[in-house]
RNA sequence: GGCGGCAUAGCUCAGUUGGCUAGAGCAUACGGUUCAUACCCGUAGUGUCCCCGGUUCAAAUCCAGGUGCCGCUACCA
């Protein structure tokens, strides 16, 4: 019998910066829903990649100096780019996709003039303004207050030769598809989608660009190119071979199964997709799942706050594993949820080293302890007390099964811990070390305690697989099953493990985390990373208000010689000079630049000061004066030049 | 502005077609235990289920109105 198959993709994302926690926290459970699938027995495909054109690249590599492709490429495969992360992520994608690959511009060159032939795709007008000095085009909805986002300018009526797709053409089939199937889930997207796009009437879609060159040019039409609704959503097919020879799997996988998609992109997958597989005359994908978005402070992550979350950090502060399962065990997989570290610590200190590692540990050691690892095979059941614990583990794999095929991971995970915490308590309520005071008595029962303990583990290591891949296998390990005993058919099974099994102790799975220390470093690298974030280099801006020529000369500026230069007591600022300033009478000056300067650097230099300021006191000393700087900023950190003048220039020497 | 969603314990949230004496986890307090990662087990709580009406034997749940928060509003990828 031929296996079942299934295919799930997560979106291809743009690699215009590099990713954040809210990618990882879709390509995570689209990775759980794949293993889970792998798991149950089915043939899988999962696919994800990245869709590399556009303006915004190509505006991004000219600013950085390299061509698109390269900009791409550093941010797809560079050191901690998109594949890193991935790998580190411990992803288990089949495929991975990127809108530059050859095979897939030819194939959308194919798909693009298919559409065209069948009369799908036809030339127009593309109405909207013009930047003249900018020479950029926008949209209506992109112009700030009227005026051009990039400069502020006034913008012209223009228009565009460009593509339009027939998406009107459409409307109906997919408004029927939206209302009357689950196509699209959870349901309350529908409404959105419906009301917004479909009832006000389905305009049709501008598939090409002239604007820009970073794309797949139109073969037929040289000077546009494809834009990204019919280049990034075909993805999903031409990964499979539609269009092209590089893979031949069309056949074998669609329609996709489903694709998790994020709720900002849900229009697009919703209304465009479907609509350009029914112009080609595919097989609609089975389901699109909009899941919701993770929240900082209840507010969208975003470059600009500053908050974003890199998922590198975390993956490294507290493992791999333990970042993938807080993902899907803290929020419902359709709605937003708040992401804080905090909660994150909460949930690995609770769940995986109190709950879960704990019970091994507890469990394995005693094993160890009482039977030297490995349980005699004279066990004795105790019905009474034991059956409330067998009976939730042998129902424990359909309960989860019901809640993966709807992908709420955070109920399918649930239901393993409550499991879980059963069988801590079940160690309370059978007191093993009681028992272990009189083996010869008791040696049996213990055995069957520790058997049943062994075996919840292993059912629920098995289910915990798709989650935490490499630390459900240690879990395995350490209880000693074997591969047989470790197969979703066992799962759904109770007494597969030898009943002499033996087990071997390892490290602590999940070690307990110290929230405030842990926080502190967070903090430390969250601040690190802003800073390097921040610009290399600031100036001041220019004034815009003019000062006359004559308010100017009244400034005396004047060359000075450092006779001397002291610290100020108590001052962490403050320097005193002693200067010479041609007069014959030394001048005292104090300047905040100590955190720049050492004194005994500055002795004999000579520097720039105004000198017909009013005295002001700082510190209870007297300055007369102020000595002049360069000053800028670099990385958010001030940065201080003394302007120091060439020795040669005598003392009191006019500035003008 | 239009459309949609949400509002429940200190915090994060469950509450399916009205049957609830309103729940779970975390946090808090107290008690127990010692196999284990200072862990685990037990007990104790606290609620104007946003407000105001209505339907009903019965409303957190349904309806009307109000308040507050959020999302979408199409060519940004």
């Amino acid at each position: 019998m031929e296996k079942k198959r299934f295919y799930i993709t997560t979106p291809i994302y743009y690699p215009s910066d590099k990713l954040h926690i809210g990618h990882t926290y879709c390509t995570v459970a689209t990775d759980a829903m794949a293993r889970y699938k792998r798991l149950t027995g089915c043939e899988v495909m999962f696919l994800t990649g990245t869709d590399e054109h556009g303006q915004k690249i190509e505006d991004k590599a000219r600013e950085a100096g390299v061509t698109p492709q390269q900009f791409v490429d550093g941010i797809v495969r560079g050191d901690r780019g998109i594949l890193d992360l991935w790998k580190l992520m411990n992803i288990s994608n089949d495929r991975f996709i990127r809108t530059t690959d050859d095979y897939h511009v030819s194939a959308i060159q194919k798909i693009f003039k298919k559409m065209h032939d069948n009369g799908d795709i036809y030339k127009g007008k593309y109405v909207g303004k013009y930047c003249k000095p900018c020479e950029s085009f926008w949209t209506e909805s992109q112009l700030v207050d009227g005026k051009c986002p990039d400069c502020g300018r006034e913008v012209q009526d223009a228009e565009e030769e460009a593509y339009f797709f027939k998406l009107s053409k459409y409307a109906d089939k997919i408004q029927h598809l939206l209302e009357d199937t689950d196509f699209l889930e959870p349901r309350s997207r529908v409404n959105e989608m419906v009301n917004n796009f479909i009832k006000p009437g389905l305009e049709d879609l501008c598939v090409s660009r002239t604007s820009f060159t970073w794309g797949i040019p139109v073969d037929f039409d040289p000077g546009h190119v494809v834009y990204v609704w019919v280049d990034a959503l075909s993805n999903y097919i031409t990964a499979l071979g539609y269009g092209n020879d590089r893979y031949d799997d069309y056949e074998k996988f669609w329609p996709a199964d489903v694709h998790f998609v994020g709720k900002e992109i849900v229009r697009f997958h919703s209304i465009i997709w479907p609509a350009m597989l029914m112009s080609l005359g595919e097989p609609l994908p089975k389901k699109v799942f909009g899941h919701g978005w993770l929240l900082l402070d209840g507010g969208k992550m975003s470059k600009s706050k500053g908050n974003v979350v890199d998922p590198y950090i975390l993956a490294e502060m507290f493992g791999v594993d333990a970042l993938r399962f807080f993902l899907l065990r803290t929020f419902p997989f359709g709605s937003d949820g708040n992401f804080s570290n905090e909660a994150l610590i909460q949930t690995i200190n609770v769940d995986l080293a109190n709950d879960l590692g704990n019970l091994l540990s507890r469990t394995v050691s005693m094993a160890g302890k009482y039977f030297g690892g490995q349980l005699p095979e004279n066990q004795r059941f105790h019905g009474e007390m034991d059956g409330e614990l067998v009976t939730m583990v042998k129902e424990l794999r359909d309960r989860y099964e019901e809640q993966m095929e709807k992908f709420a991971f955070q109920n399918a995970l649930s239901e393993i811990f409550k499991v879980i915490d059963r069988a801590n308590k079940y160690i309370d309520e059978n007191a093993p070390w009681v028992l272990a005071r009189d083996m010869d008595a008791n040696g049996p029962r213990l055995a069957c305690v520790m058997y049943n303990l062994l075996e919840t583990l292993r059912v629920c290591a098995i289910l915990l697989t798709p989650f935490i891949p490499a630390s459900a296998a240690e879990v395995l390990k350490q209880i000693g099953a074997c591969e047989a005993c470790s197969d979703w058919e066992s799962a759904g099974q109770w007494a597969v493990l030898p009943k002499d099994v033996t087990v071997v102790r390892g490290d602590n799975l999940f070690p307990r985390i110290d929230a405030d220390k842990a926080l502190t470093e967070l903090e430390a690298a969250a601040e690190a990373a802003k800073k390097a974030a921040l610009p290399d280099l600031e100036i001041e801006p220019q004034l815009e208000e003019k000062v006359d020529f004559d308010t100017f000369c009244k400034s005396d500026f004047r060359a000075v010689k450092v006779k001397d230069c002291q610290p100020v007591k108590k001052s962490e600022k403050l320097l005193k000079f002693t200067l010479d300033d041609g007069t014959g009478t030394d001048r005292q000056i104090l300047s905040g630049i100590a955190k720049w300067y050492k004194p005994e650097d500055l002795i004999g230099k000579t520097l720039m000061a105004i000198v017909n300021l009013p005295p002001r006191k700082m510190m209870g000393q007297e300055s007369n004066g102020m000595l002049i700087s360069a000053v800028h900023t670099e990385k958010g950190e001030e940065a201080l030049n003394l302007l120091i003048l060439d020795d040669k220039i005598p003392a009191g020497a006019k500035m003008c």
